[in-house]
RNA sequence: GCCCGAGUGGCGGAAUGGUAGACGCGGUAGAUUCAAAAUCUACUGUCGAGAGACGUGCCGGUUCGAGUCCGGCCUCGGGUACCA
């Protein structure tokens, strides 16, 4: 018998591949494309699970619909820059640039053995200057059609190392280097008008059919569309300017509840009032919670009594005080609110502190008004509206509508519809990233690059001995000639935000070496992405900003209008989870790093470890795991295989060693079987029927394969597969029957296994590649039964079970059915109060 | 805090509102072997001798019938705009 070894055969079927160009992807108008994308991966120098079990996945959807027949684009590349580069520049002392091309022939040296089906011919790295030079192309584009503006943001400031810090790298609002408290500071910085395509971005979810529900949502609520109210107080006290106070609400119902206003201590009027050094102390306060909306929401609400008051728009002599607040966001509507507690928790919370008058003005219908009042909830629901004069009795839509109409009557404001989604923040005071493609010039002022000067790339002498952005410091490179005047100018030293790079890279891959962004022939016909797949946690953000680019592409003429939503179908895969552990002084341990003892685990030199909670895998939090061990130790695909296998895609993993041993076996299992098939001699008569039998399940098989892989549920396609193994194994067929079961099992197995499948494939006289095989048929005659076992429950309880032939009457069931033994002895001679025949599935007595 | 998910045997998980636990791991017993590994066969949710009872995070509801639908919780995970 001959044996299986992966290490000979991978290679082997690999070269065939490569030397038939069978994953090339050529443009062929004459054919129907699909292009499947899964997420790039970021070049950290290690592939761990995740990347394995995304690009399996994405493989075996590359595959099976190269089998259907499509002209299949599988491209790989790397989103290249970011923060983790110049980290290692800081403590290795080796240059970004070097340590992330490194990390790119690392991990391509481990992805090529996987065996995908990717046409490497179009790899780029989002850090290639060919890459990048073609986004900045882009970005001067984008200013031209008024995409792209300068105004004032906040950053993490580090006073100490006196540098901006991403939020990752605040922990505790100290900074993570220094332990310095961190402060909020304004900025000059770069914005995409992301937030003028707010409506559009929303209405478009509707058409995304194949986007899963909940990242709909997500992005939805993202959005955060709402219909309101802004509208302007008289203010009374407040310094020269400020004579009146605009503010947003979605609540105008609630306007005779109020009683406070509150301004973030990054308003105009907040920072005009400064001169009182206890107010310039508080905004102080507050600006050290953090800029993360989280830290903002989750601090103890706080607020300072300016003094100030406002006066109620429907009656003269009721006036409101106002505060400084420090859970209203600058970012957020105007920056300014009024609070009626009795209707929103944290304007409640507020009122308790310090000591504000509720008032509720809705009344829960189940409730007596008179007695109604609030505890330390608000109340959130629906009812009429009370304790407001000319609104009592309305409904909350009601009230809305009428406080709008006299509002504006008064010229005070008007109804206006907002959203929460911000523009696009890109500045990135850092080396590692695009330039931004501009010029500050003393005459002419902010100008855009040449595009004949592009690309803008990165200065190679740099250093990180110090904080802050290389950059900056770089004079030679800054120093340039002003594109308009000529005279001397300095460059622009932000780069981009790597979401930039991320949300058109699918674009690039359908003609990657373009001396253009893109050329309309290629994105013509590739274009668009027919299925994206990666991870939830990039549900948000990433997506987001993704279907603003092609938008703004379109607008610039790089993207047809076809594509302006470039994913047709996306699936999130589950993360790849493992514990967290730490050493006594709180460092994070590495999985390696630790050894399990009794009870626990303990480090090398004998410390105890804490075990923290199974989470995202990440470089941070250092519980990464390498699947390096099972490829070298079984091959690729035994990997792929044990990916695919038990859990569903969509689904978290913990990562556990045990399994990988498993699904060797099986595809040690099915090469045996394969073997000895082919081995065989037929003795005697040929057994027509368990050929029969064989022919069915191969059939119900392929429905079952098939239908697992279209529905992206790989485990059932797996589970499958393991059935119809078992179900070969023990055939009584004949060797052509058999042969052609295991040829369907090759065919079958070729998404996942495509090396096994490869030598399997040729072991039973195949003709050509199975790579490049038809995908088997289902042939609905074969799955048809002539007989079907029906459940009988009595009373939603299964007590037996009978055999019935598939087509048979109702009347005839029902007559089998009484007679049942089982049924009598419960019926005990009564007669059933109904009976439910569900046809082919189940039979219910109800007693 | 807010938004979005998930929770089923010892473990990973399966189940158009219709036999809960397919398939795999692990375990037990047996075959083979001088012995072992490998392989093959059978059994394997819990309680119970058995009939049967109980079982899908918790509480309640709809239904002839609920893991699945509805309401209220709990726990864990993701996102929260400078991690990618």
């Amino acid at each position: 018998m001959s044996r299986y070894n992966a290490k000979v055969v991978e290679p082997k079927w690999q070269e065939a591949w490569d030397s038939a160009e069978v994953f090339k992807a050529i443009r062929d108008e004459a054919r129907e494309k699909y292009y499947v994308l899964e997420m790039f991966p970021y070049p950290s120098g290690r592939i761990h699970m995740g990347h394995v079990r995304n690009y399996t996945m994405g493989d075996v959807v590359a595959r099976y619909k190269s089998a259907q027949g499509f002209n299949v684009l599988h491209p790989m590349g790397w989103d290249a820059f970011g923060m983790p580069a110049e980290n290692a520049a800081m403590q290795n002392n080796v240059h970004p640039g070097d340590w992330t091309y490194q990390n790119i022939a690392d991990m391509r040296g481990q992805l090529k053995p996987m065996g995908l089906s990717i046409d490497w011919s179009r790899e780029f790295a989002t850090c290639d200057s060919e890459y990048y030079g073609q986004q900045q192309a882009m970005f001067i584009d984008m200013m031209g059609k008024d995409l792209v503006y300068r105004k004032n943001a906040m950053v993490n400031w580090d006073p100490v190392d006196m540098t901006v810090l991403a939020n990752e790298q605040v922990e505790g609002g100290r900074g993570w280097r220094s332990g310095a408290l961190v402060e909020r500071k304004e900025l000059t910085q770069w914005f995409f008008k992301i937030s003028e395509f707010s409506e559009e971005l929303l209405t478009a979810l509707d058409g995304l059919s194949e986007w899963p529900e909940k990242v709909r949502t997500m992005q939805k609520n993202w959005i955060g569309k709402s219909q309101g109210l802004q509208f302007n107080f008289k203010t009374i006290g407040a310094p020269e300017g400020f004579e009146e106070l605009e503010v947003y609400t979605t609540r105008p119902d609630t306007l005779f509840g109020a009683s406070f206003a509150a301004i973030s201590c990054d308003h105009p009027l907040a920072k005009a009032l400064e001169a009182n050094p206890d107010i310039a102390a508080f905004n102080q306060e507050c600006r050290k919670l953090g800029a993360t909306e989280e830290a903002l929401e989750t601090a103890e609400k706080k607020g300072y009594d300016t003094g100030l008051k406002v006066v109620h728009p429907f009656e003269a002599g009721w006036e409101l005080p106002v505060y400084i607040a420090n859970f209203v966001l600058m970012g957020y509507g105007t920056g300014a609110i009024f609070g009626c507690p009795a209707h929103d928790q944290r304007d409640l919370d507020f009122a308790r502190k310090y000591d504000l008058v509720v008032t509720p003005v809705v009344c829960d219908e189940a409730q007596n008004p008179d007695t109604f009042s609030i505890g330390n909830e608000a109340y959130l629901g629906a009812g009429h509206i009370i304790n407001s004069r000319f609104l009592d009795g309305l409904s909350i839509e009601g009230a809305k509508s009428e406080v709008n109409k006299r509002i504006a009557a008064m010229g005070l404001g008007e109804a206006k519809t907002n959203y929460r989604l911000r523009d696009w923040g890109v500045s990135r005071q850092r080396y590692w990233g695009c330039p931004i493609p501009v010029v500050h010039c003393d005459t002419c002022g902010v100008v855009p690059e040449k595009k004949e000067n592009l690309p803008i790339e990165l200065p190679k002498d740099v250093t990180f001995d110090r904080p802050g952005n290389p950059l900056d410091r770089h004079n030679i490179w800054r120093n340039c000639d002003c594109p308009s005047c000529g005279k001397p100018a300095q460059r622009e030293t932000d780069t981009m935000d790597t979401f930039v790079d991320s949300s058109w890279y699918y674009a690039r891959f359908t003609n990657a070496q373009a001396a253009t962004p893109t050329v309309s022939a290629d994105v013509d016909y590739w274009m668009n992405v027919d299925q994206y797949i990666g991870g939830v946690e990039h549900a948000i953000l990433h997506l987001l900003y993704s279907r603003f680019f092609a938008r703004a592409m379109n607008l610039t003429g790089h993207l047809p209008k076809a594509a302006t939503e470039p994913f047709n179908a996306l699936f999130t895969q589950g993360m790849v989870c493992h514990e967290t552990y730490k050493d006594p002084d709180g460092n994070w341990l590495t999985p390696y790093e630790v050894k399990p003892v009794a009870g626990g685990y303990e480090t090398d030199i004998g410390q105890p470890v804490e075990v923290g909670p199974s989470i995202k895998m990440s470089k941070s939090k250092k519980n990464v795991v390498d699947p390096d061990d099972i490829i070298d130790q079984y091959g690729a695909d035994t990997a792929r295989w044990f990916v695919m296998s038990d859990s569903p895609p969509e689904r978290d993993v913990e990562w556990t060693a045990s399994g990988a041993d498993a699904a060797w076996k099986h595809l040690q299992r099915v090469w045996r079987l394969a073997d000895e098939i082919a081995q065989s001699v037929d003795a005697g008569e040929i057994d027509a029927k368990a050929a029969l039998a064989l022919q069915k399940a191969t059939h119900r098989a392929i429905e079952i394969v098939t239908d697992g892989i279209e529905g992206f549920a790989f485990n059932k396609s797996v589970a499958g597969l393991y059935q119809f193994t078992n179900t070969l194994a023990k055939s009584k067929a004949d060797k052509a029957t058999k042969i052609e079961a295991m040829k369907v099992m090759a065919q079958m197995m070729q998404p996942m296994t495509p090396h096994l499948a490869e030598e399997i494939w040729a072991t039973m006289g195949g003709t050509g590649l199975v790579a490049q095989a038809a995908w088997p048929q289902v042939d609905p005659a074969m799955l048809v039964d002539d007989t079907v076992t029906l459940p009988i429950q009595v009373n939603g309880k299964r007590r037996d079970e009978i055999e019935v032939s598939a087509d048979i009457s109702k009347e005839e069931l029902e007559k089998i059915v009484m007679a049942n033994e089982t049924v009598q002895r419960i019926l005990d001679g009564n007669a059933p109060k109904k009976l439910i025949i569900v046809p082919g599935r189940i039979v219910n007595v109800v007693v």
